[in-house]
DNA sequence: CGATTCTATAACATCGGATTTATTTAACAG
DNA sequence: CTGTTAAATAAATCCGATGTTATAGAATCG
């Protein structure tokens, strides 16, 4: 896994790059295009720390770079995830917030009742 | 769902504080102390970043401040990663790979052979 | 070959995030 | 109220990431 999957993903202007990748290989300049306030170099960086995450692939054809995905990367940050994945989908979250707040109310009175 | 998640997400540091809360609530003094090379408030701005993107939690107790997971922030990510997982799970990536490989390997032979 | 198209790299400016020291706020104990 | 402990905020610094302009490289076409 790549170390750094996640700093690549806290771009979002990568996050939409994937977003356009998804299923469907695009050239570095039809990628470049989608963005029209960010220079061509600029889509070229966001690319290169894209491929260096392991999150997309290139492939030269005719005279163009053809991204596409690579779930490699992705794969390794929801390898992270799943460790709490199991605790969000039991309801054990919701029910400590519950608890937490009532504790919080018990505690700290919303009336001025106890001196 | 915080947008900026994935951000808070980036940093190695805040990824271990909360593995460390992984179903176990902790002040933020416990917390500090888990990383010495970071000053307290250095921890305490972490602690913000994380609350401020819905991943922590934080409970008044005696002096203490205690703070717990809140998976809300991770749903969010969870949930953009899910639109990628079936890609992944298939091996439909792993078998793009293996045809971009050979398709390489055509268009570029290894030897020089061709002139 | 020379011209053209597409993309990557270099060099540089800038902005934001991480960290630190110093200070402030908050909750108690005596 | 005074002092003490726990944690957050303020202010300043530093460094890396993002973005730009200019240039180089690679493939293709005439």
């Amino acid at each position: 896994m790549a170390p750094d999957a996640f700093a690549a993903l806290s771009d979002p202007t990568r996050r939409q790059v994937l977003d356009l990748l998804y299923r469907k290989e695009r050239s570095a300049g039809e990628l470049g295009a989608a963005f029209p306030s960010i220079s061509q170099p600029g889509m070229s960086r966001h690319l290169r720390v894209l491929r260096e995450a392991g999150l997309v692939r290139v492939r030269p054809e005719h005279r163009l770079r053809l991204y596409s995905l690579r779930t490699e990367g992705l794969a390794g940050v929801d390898a992270w995830l799943a460790k709490y994945r199991g605790f969000w989908e039991s309801e054990l979250d919701a029910l400590e917030a519950h608890l937490d707040a009532r504790r919080a109310a018990r505690e700290r009175p919303p009336g001025p009742r106890s001196p």
